[in-house]
DNA sequence: GGAGTTTGTTGACGGAAACAACCTATGGGA
DNA sequence: TCCCATAGGTTGTTTCCGTCAACAAACTCC
């Protein structure tokens, strides 16, 4: 609306933006926490009880919210009916991986409604990928159209990402380097689309629903067969940095004896700490990767004992850098990672950092497991739709 | 700016707030241009020239603004009348250390007015320190009295300052060890005190008045007689973390073989790369500080090209991890850091960064110099000012 | 069943900004 | 010198939005 010319943003407001703020306020509520009373709403946001009920009434006339009538909730007074999340507008998650292609539907509330995976039988270049994508998308759409309505598209990308227009940098494993991935995924379908550093989206769905609920300052690590990947969220938001860029803690320095990475650095946390190391001295394959936090946590061979040690050391100087630049109240740990955390909490609960800094630190691992970076993606995909739902009609 | 908080309180927005907001933006704005007109404001604003009207006239009348007669401006059309920050509100900065309290009178536009500076004996107690800066600020008091009025304190100070409540957790220099600083200044003096660290507030120095002027993305680290300190900007906005810590990059680990730091750790940048190592070599000392840089940059001695590059990689490689993590567009250097930037900068220009990281970033000294802690604390104490105008009448 | 409490509903009220005219001020270029 | 483009001032109207107060509804406890 109020667009700008010299570049930098408008920051004024009007009433306009007000009641857009407002609607936006209430519908990231009930989102995040999956169904609000309406006292509570007026509660949490201050305003009053009649302008909630103003508010309230335009979600569900746009269908973004549904009242259900009031529950017995044993206090005196008049009981207030729940609002909760709509079940009309999704989001596609979209995850490109080097062996298969995955979507979900997710709605609000993070409710992850639908999977879909399809098996690749060699890496992908962007162009298939968008193609079988958009393919997916299409198959998907007889049957959202129904009862849904798609708002957007959020893609996790293990790679490189530029937030401002979704060009992926270098995907390694992908082999991808400066593919305009959501500007052609857009294209094939006609929808907006968002990308983003998967490491960087599983930090924003544990945040919201995960474990990292109500927590305004989190670090996000993910151990993968292809490397270590990090998000953080500061004061409630995702971290990003002047391009996207922000939360690549795998390449940090940990080992100057170690061995050269493919970023050109030696001793990267992630050429240190990783995975395959792991799997080697327990003699699992990636097939049976879900026993390593068992065969960690319970060591049958010294060789193994001996790599958690060596690895867990590397990761607690790692996290007491990170910890020290940031001072996160929460690090979670995703991937092998978690195993590793697992295995050896005790050198992992204090990571050696400034008393202060860490004192009101935690580290836990992760909760969502398979679901993350769906989730995590449908939050990136719904992200417009919660900062302007007076845009959306159901 | 008060607007969006994710986190627990109330996030609503009535009229009222709208107000209050757009008072602030254009406060914001005329402070930290130091100076728009008000077809500028209109532009950056994307407000009405009618509603310009009247909230400059507002804060015209609150004293907080003043408007100059128009300047001929090499364009067609009636010029516009610049709008700049009054001089009535100040903001006192006080910045204790081991032999000395400064402290400084600091206007709107980040325009610093006086500097008071009184020598101690010894290194002074928390209790000591306070009286002796609210016996600075009295003494100042009649002679503001005439033309000012004093906002608030903002305190700099060189350790770890919990930013709720401006406790000093660890000051290791001064010997202090969870002093509440900010709450004694507070009683002593009767005005509002905020208290944070030196380097965290050098950042928003720079960030408002400096080398980092309009960069949303930065970091600055400064290097003292007594250590390396940082402080980031992300999102335009100074990164505190959970508690006020974060920023602490001089304890990220460079070197595994280094000695033992005060924090427990070995081989923290700031064991590694020392001022004192440098002065040695050159054969300088505190007082001969100022030659440093040209000592560096053109050195008599291999044993100084040596030590530079010595510690110069060590800065690097934590420059290095920085950068994989905030993905910052600006990194400025302060104290001695800079004179090592000056005396090598093709090895600093390029720290190895990942590629995508790093293709956007300038390292670059620091402008502000001796008057940057007092203008960054300054604008700390006028803050709350500047936040809500509508609570200030001149 | 009545008292007390909490909450939704309704309509009047006031604040704030947009918008529309219309006029004035100022400076550059033809 | 005149005309035009830009910008501010003033006044009123319109629109939108949140607050407020009074009332109605629904539940608990005695």
């Amino acid at each position: 609306m109020t667009m700008d010319r010299s570049g930098s943003p408008a920051r004024g407001n009007s009433n306009d933006h007000l009641r857009r703020h407002n609607l936006s306020v209430i519908l990231d509520l009930v989102h995040h926490e999956r169904g609000m009373s309406r006292s509570q709403l007026t509660g949490r946001t201050g305003l009053n009880r009649s302008t909630i009920g103003g508010l309230v009434s335009e979600l569900v006339d746009r269908k973004l919210v549904i009242e259900e009538g009031a529950q017995s909730s044993n206090q005196v007074g008049r009981p207030s009916p729940m609002v909760r999340p709509g079940s009309v507008p999704v989001g596609i998650a979209v995850n490109p991986e080097v062996d298969a292609i995955t979507l979900g539907v997710v709605g609000l509330g993070g409710v992850l409604i639908t999977t879909v995976r399809r098996s690749l039988r060699s890496i992908p270049t962007a162009a298939e990928a968008v193609a079988v994508a958009a393919e997916m998308v299409d198959a998907l759409r007889p049957t959202l159209a129904k009862t849904h309505r798609i708002v957007g598209i959020g893609a996790a990308i293990p790679g490189l990402v530029r937030s401002s227009d979704g060009l992926v940098r270098l995907a390694p494993h992908l082999n991808w380097v400066d593919e305009p991935f959501a500007a052609l995924l857009a294209k094939a379908t006609g929808l907006s689309v968002s990308a983003a550093n998967d490491a960087r989206l599983g930090a924003r769905g544990e945040r919201a629903f995960g474990a990292g609920r109500g927590i305004d300052d989190l670090l996000y690590v993910n151990g993968g067969g292809s490397g270590i990947g990090g998000g953080i969220i500061s004061a409630g938001r995702p971290l990003g940095g002047e391009a996207g860029y922000a939360g690549e803690l795998g390449h940090t320095m940990v080992n100057p004896g170690g061995t050269r990475c493919h970023c050109g650095a030696i001793g990267c946390l992630e050429t240190e700490v990783r995975r395959d190391l792991l799997l080697g001295v327990t003699g699992l394959t990636p097939e049976t990767l879900g026993r390593l936090a068992s065969e960690l946590r319970e060591p049958q061979n010294p060789r193994v004992t001996e790599e958690v040690e060596r690895q867990v050391a590397f990761l607690a100087t790692a996290l007491r850098t990170a910890v020290n630049l940031l001072n996160p109240r929460l690090i979670l740990l995703g991937g092998f990672l978690a195993a590793l955390h697992n295995a050896d909490r005790s050198r992992l609960g204090d990571v050696g950092a400034l008393r202060a800094s860490a004192e009101g630190l935690e580290i836990r691992e992760a909760e969502l497991g398979n679901d993350l970076l769906m989730i995590g993606a449908g939050e990136l995909a719904l992200e417009c739709l919660i900062a302007d739902p007076g845009a959306f009609t159901g």
